[in-house]
DNA sequence: CGAGGTTTTCGTCTGTTAGTCGATAACAGT
DNA sequence: ACTGTTATCGACTAACAGACGAAAACCTCG
């Protein structure tokens, strides 16, 4: 990396500075529950405690290359389907020892990616999560308010499934994800409809008891798209 | 403000620090035309170029109170109907004279408040933007796209318009804030039935050509909520 | 090979929401 | 009153979503 002239470096910018650190709250659906990976402290202070991995930004890398990095090191996830920025936390005393500012990203793992985990690492689902060290827990919920809401509007569900699928197993997907059931014929007329997902002329291996073998789909695209909002605000077609 | 311990300080974070700066990105409908607060620069580098309001982060203060601090003393703005913090940025050279993280805020202020502006502020229309200084217009490009994002599955056009309006009032700050036209009959029915906006039993001063006097409305919450989006996922009621 | 069980998919019905546009209401001025 | 002007209402149409029963496509077992 290039460094900065001293000369262009040595001036007028006397702001204080802090810490920075990041953290990555992946989401994924295991074992049929939306979970969040989290990571032991060995360490105080919140010894033993559940925390988001993260980590410190190098004087030459970018927030998201840090994360990236922080992730490939300290928890074995190299196949994030998707990631974006979550938000910046400031609170004055949110670490104990000095003041660290926090960018949080938000990353998804499909359902099908088993990548082993280091032992102090796992997935807790959501809804049983334990107590979690400095504000993590808030991310942790700003990162599941989001993800719930782009499942609505956009075709974020990539992220969360395997590149083929049934509409069955879709819907476990998005039932996890929402919390809630949904109706598996809506889904597939819905989603079909406003082009996120598309029918592959494959089917899935019939099941152990028998029943009609399931068509295979697949998103139509893997990067992030808008479906149109309401209506009224909808430039005219 | 309570000072952490020195004991508890002086330990183990040794991550690097970085300056860190607040900008605003503030919108609001000027004229018929949305429109963002900039800030002439006096100083190099980017000299006399336009810049969003903001600056450093004092070590007791939050990210929130720092861009609050800084718009009332750089520029008179006080009074925002809506912030929202909307993203940070970390390219290494984006100040040419030291690294610095930039946190940008979104705000909004209805296009009834006319403060002052100090000589060096001025409002831009966004689509006829100045070239401006450092990264800047990145953030300017992405509040645009949230602001009109939101004004589509929000009730966050109340942070635009004045307490009472009409709907031909409504209709010209949304058609402004997207940047399309949009039928006043369909906006005033769908608000109405989301309950984003109900109609006082006032009405407004007749205008100078004549015409029927319209009625006036109000928003019904000035908190943000958000309505519901499609309804395959959403929760049987 | 046919009957019954299982799972998926299709089709239809209904209610809600939105876009369009013509008709009507409520004013000012002459 | 008549005309011009602006705002509001109402009716029609199209699109979308929720629900649910019927049909399709497979299995296993007798």
């Amino acid at each position: 990396m290039a460094a900065v002239p001293a000369a262009a470096r040595s001036d007028s910018i006397n702001w204080p500075s802090y810490p920075h650190e990041v953290l990555a709250t992946v989401l994924s659906v295991r074992a049929g529950r939306l979970s969040v990976l989290l990571w032991k402290r060995a360490r105080a202070p919140y010894r033993s405690r559940w925390a988001l991995p993260g980590g410190g930004v190098e004087p030459t890398e970018r927030l998201r290359e840090a994360i990236a990095r922080h992730l490939a090191t300290k928890v074995d996830v190299r196949e994030l389907a998707y990631i974006e920025q979550l938000a910046t936390h400031s609170a004055v005393h949110r670490d104990p020892r000095a003041r660290v500012l926090a960018t949080a990203y938000l990353g998804l793992v499909p359902s099908d990616v088993h990548a082993a985990l280091p032992s102090d690492a796992a997935w807790h689902p959501v809804d049983e999560l334990p107590a979690t060290a400095f504000d993590h827990h808030f991310f942790i919920d700003a990162a599941i308010a989001r993800l719930r809401a782009k499942l609505s509007y956009t075709n974020i569900g990539f992220a969360l499934a395997p590149l083929e699928f049934t509409i069955s197993e879709l819907r476990e997907l998005f039932s996890a994800a929402l919390g809630y059931e949904i109706d598996p014929t809506n889904l597939a007329r819905v989603l079909t409809r406003r082009h996120v997902i598309a029918a592959t002329n494959r089917t899935a291996p019939s099941g152990l008891a028998g029943g009609r073998p399931a068509a295979m789909y697949q998103f139509v695209s893997r990067e992030l798209t808008v479906t149109d909002p309401f209506a009224v605000l909808r430039p005219p077609r």
